[in-house]
DNA sequence: TCAAAAGTGTTATCCTTACACCCATGT
DNA sequence: ACATGGGTGTAAGGATAACACTTTTGA
């Protein structure tokens, strides 16, 4: 439409590194606060998506697995307005397999838990969640004009009334909140409970981050990617379930999971825990060309 | 894990327009060229979308319904390189209800099969598939270390040998083409009949856009954005079609939709063509906050 | 009367979900 | 013996896909 004219802007990179450790998804940190890893996109790489790559390995010793983007969003520039320009914060999703990190690793991992504590229904409803509630609703009460969507808004993301939870709406929920003025972020003093806040709008991409991976795992097989090299059914159930925050239905996760061929067998057994030995399995790679194309599925099956 | 440093860049937007007229869905590109329509961001908007928003209304005239964030790549600069540095081109899908353009636009509507012909499998099964599968088999065998996988990913792509055709595989497809050097992006200067080649990676954009549109009508309601106030059945169903590069059964789908209660009856009915005369619907928008939320189907089950 | 499009009814099939139950091992 | 986790069988219910058929209009 018009020639490219002099505009020009920060260009930033955020990630949200996922690992899950001990049934806890977990997000990778900054020791230094409640900061996502983020740093400028230098010249230097062929693109983003290997700059991101490449950064990352360098400076946690890392290496990502899966790597997808995100989003990117632009504000007003936040630090110090030299440039008096934009900000451009393009932010990706990562999967690693968590190990002991270099003792000088200037981050640290988080359950992401901790951040949305009302997103965890492994241990059924959070009670939590009826609290949050009633003060949405006096918020959307407040709100002339329109009171009814917001309420209808409210029995949709946050599963009352008669609908059901959906967990992929993470985003959705954080929204409404922050809407509601109940988040640190958006202007909340007060001790809430409503989870631990971050710096600036870190929050919000990890939001994005976690309804996207939610959502990711039921047609694509990218959990592997957080797994180790061999592993039981039940493990792969138990990450499955960490992410998603919810427990599922242990016969049928297993039979779903074999019936596509994504795991064969090591051949050899685990018994760690009392309890019948469990086979080991490991992910069948060849399966990744097929089905990065023809789709798979994971089943959020209630237990 | 480092501030912020000196690295600027370009910031551009580029915009898939499209909209459906005829049984043809169309995208937008400039007079000029092969061009989709692409401008600075610049400093004055909120958002990346609003600007998007503003600008497009401004420069064409046509108000956008649905708008999405495709994708962000960033790419050496191509343009002269006064700072030698980055353009960040940051693309979105929107959806337009195409009008009689102004007639000072500098913009024209293309079907978009001129530029993907083998997309398009309402006649059935493009001849030229063979010819193209073919040709990517010769590319294949020259490819020593990995044949066997090129040959499978052409087969799972492309639905031959016994696999399915998958409307969604719209840029993996592209990118095979690409890959083997058979488009005029890659290097091929022969006519070759794969469509129309359009500005720099402008082609591998609307690549993305035709495919997140094609999986997004699957599950929300966003063809309506594509629709006049009111139409009957079968339009609908046609501007699926369309879109999906598919024919649909009909008594299936029109049940699906109606099911869903994504439309109500005007009470009014049209009959321009012969037959009888069919009754006109129009959107229920009531449902977008519940459906945006809870997921909608429409059916790509074959004819 | 025929063509063209609008509609309805019904069935076969598959997938999802749930329930019931047995197996192997450690304490 | 019993707790813990591993593992199998199967049936109910719903969604999808396919087929056959009737209805209403214009030419």
């Amino acid at each position: 439409m018009e020639s490219v004219t002099g505009y020009f802007a920060h260009a930033e990179l955020t990630a949200v590194l996922v690992a899950v450790t001990g049934d806890q998804p977990r997000v990778m940190t900054l020791r230094k606060g409640e900061v996502l890893p983020s740093g400028p996109f230098e010249m230097g790489h062929r693109t983003l998506q290997s700059g991101l790559r490449e950064w990352v390995r360098e400076k946690t010793a890392y290496p990502i697995g899966y790597l997808e983007q995100l989003y990117t969003f632009a504000d007003r520039d936040r630090g110090a307005g030299a440039h008096g320009g934009r900000r451009i914060s393009i932010s990706y999703l990562g999967l690693v397999r968590e190990r002991s990190a270099p003792a000088e690793a200037q981050t640290v991992w988080h359950g992401w838990y901790e951040y949305f504590p009302w997103e965890d229904r492994r241990l059924g409803r959070p009670a939590q969640i009826a609290d949050i509630c009633s003060k949405l609703e006096v918020w959307a009460a407040a709100n002339s004009g329109h009171v009814d969507e917001l309420l209808r808004r409210i029995a949709l993301t946050f599963g009352t009334g008669g609908n059901r939870w959906n967990e992929d709406l993470v985003l959705q929920r954080y929204e409404l909140l922050y809407e509601a003025g109940l988040l640190a972020e958006s202007g909340n003093t007060g001790e809430t409970g409503l989870g631990r806040p971050m710096f600036a709008d870190h929050r919000r991409i990890l939001a994005t981050g976690i309804a996207r991976l939610r959502a990711q795992i039921k047609y694509r097989p990218v959990v592997f990617e957080l797994m180790p090299e061999s592993f039981t059914l039940l493990r792969l159930q138990r990450t499955v379930e960490a992410l998603a925050g919810l427990t599922l239905h242990k016969p049928n996760f297993r039979r779903l999971i074999e019936q596509q061929d994504l795991v064969e067998e090591t051949g050899e057994t685990e018994s760690e825990n009392a309890g019948r030995p469990a086979k080991l399995f490991r992910f069948r790679h060849a399966i990744l060309e097929e089905r990065a194309l023809s789709g798979s599925k994971l089943p959020i099956s209630r237990n």
